[in-house]
RNA sequence: GGGAGCGUGGCGCAAUGGCUAGCGCACUGGGUUGUGGUCCCAGGGGUUGCGGGUUCGAGCCCCGUCGCUCCUCCCA
């Protein structure tokens, strides 16, 4: 083999479409459901709008992008998410003078450069909501009632909500303030990550797994107590309406999003059924967002997920996606059959009928081997008799019974819908 | 970035340091050019990831390297 994969990138051959069609398919149902409207926006973007837009600290800017100068120099980079995107798109087209209220969805590969491994690929798939132009807790509720909405479409369980407020931009600083004060006194118990991340941001502390730190963590003070009054109201109302449609969720107190633009709601919906990578959407508020990318203020709530975590979700729960079986295997089958099999082929076809037929000019006894394999629902022998006579017998594969018919291209879709 | 495990036909695997590196599945053809699944026969396909070392002799042992997988980290 001369060219290996880029690490981290995979192929997705005919045997696994199936789960991912089935997956795209519920995301666009419920987008048509609930009325989100797909957009669809470049793979590439000047490398500061996500820089700004997600952070110049974070793990993603910081050493995940994918980012590389043009012809002329500008310094482009490929999409590592879809939100600053989408909030980009939303500027540029006017949309927060001319239609603020704003329900879009969309979906496409994005990429980080990390390690790979079970669920985390450097080129990945995302879909994703955006809601922007609203601030009422209602429409947290509804993002979120678009989460469980899909997995209850897809038929998924073994499924988890965790949710948090991290407050508006004032409470984060006063919170980042009273973990530092919380944590200084035991930084030489903290592992070194930990020593750092006190300096640089003490939110990730509570995201630490290091057995040396955990004591630590279950007694820090939780987001929730550093809420300003308007960020507590807006939790409680948002818990309120999840509570009135029924809508399951944990408080995680400890619950940090790794994306700077996330303010108060922050929500994750994790799985029992796969590895390390278990989150298989997450999202929240960014009330910031659109401003910090010099639009007027505009709140906005959405979320991501990956498709290749709910594929490895669905497969891992043993769903089975419908099987799409071919109508008809036609066989032709010498001089005439051969010459009459593509045209009849082809008149099927315009009529929607699925046919696949043998080009390669093999034996009876292969083309019929070729058929049953495919899981064909039927078979035509088309010999040089059925070429002259216009009838022929089609074979139903599951039951083994032939019916005579005319090889009209009526009479023949008559045969095959039975 | 750190750690662990694994690299042998397309896939899954085997081979005490010793014969021409085998087996199953898959693939191709035939048994059967007028009817599939089973069965039988035959065939193609390998620089044992790569490079070096030890040895009379290496798929096997040693070193290096590359790759893959999972964990950590982070996140979708």
């Amino acid at each position: 083999m001369s060219y290996d994969r880029v690490r981290g990138m995979y192929d997705i051959l005919p045997d696994e479409i199936p789960w991912w069609r089935l997956a795209e398919e519920a995301v666009r149902e419920i987008a048509r459901r609930c009325h989100y409207h797909e957009v669809r926006f470049p793979v590439v973007e000047p490398t500061e709008l996500f820089s700004r837009g997600i952070g110049e600290s974070t793990d993603v800017v910081t050493k995940e992008m994918y980012t590389f100068p043009d012809r002329k120099g500008r310094s482009l980079t490929l999409r590592p998410e879809g939100t600053a995107s989408v909030a980009r798109l939303y500027l540029t087209h006017g949309l927060a003078a001319k239609a603020p209220f704003q329900k879009l969805f969309y979906l496409g590969p994005m990429f980080r450069y990390e390690k790979p491994q079970k669920g985390r690929n450097r080129q990945f798939h995302q879909y994703g909501i955006e809601v922007l132009g609203v601030l009422d807790p209602v429409v947290d509720a509804e993002v979120i009632g678009f989460a469980w909405s899909l997995m209850e479409h897809l038929g998924l369980g073994g499924l988890r909500l965790r949710l948090n407020s991290i407050g508006c931009s004032e409470d984060r600083a006063t919170y980042r303030e009273i973990l530092r004060e919380f944590f200084a006194p035991s930084a030489d118990r903290m592992c070194a990550d930990c020593r750092r991340r006190l300096l640089e941001n003490p939110l990730r502390i509570l995201d630490c797994k290091e057995e040396i730190c955990q004591p630590l963590i279950a007694g820090a003070p939780g987001s929730m107590d550093s809420l300003c009054p308007e960020c507590a109201g807006h939790f409680a109302a948002v818990r309120q309406w999840l509570d009135r449609l029924g809508l399951r969720y944990d408080i995680d107190p400890r619950l940090v999003r790794g994306l700077d633009y996330y303010t108060r709601t922050v929500f994750e919906l994790v799985s029992s059924d796969l590895g390390a990578q278990d989150t298989l959407l997450g999202g929240g508020r960014y009330d910031d967002l659109i401003e910090m990318l010099g639009g007027p203020p505009t709140p906005g709530i959405g979320f991501a997920g990956g498709f290749e975590r709910l594929v490895l979700a669905l497969q891992e729960r043993g769903c089975k996606p419908p099987i799409e079986r071919l109508d008809l295997y036609l066989v032709p089958f010498g001089d005439e059959g051969r010459r009459a099999g593509l045209a009849l082929a082809g008149t099927l076809r315009k009529r929607g009928v699925s046919v696949d037929l043998d080009v390669r000019g093999r034996s009876l006894r292969k083309q019929l081997e070729a058929a049953n394999e495919m899981n064909a629902r039927h078979v035509l022998v088309l010999g040089d008799e059925e070429a002259r006579t216009g009838r022929g017998k089609v074979k139903e594969m599951d039951t083994g019974v032939e019916r005579e018919s005319s090889l009209d291209v009526d009479a023949l879709i008559t045969v095959l819908g039975g």
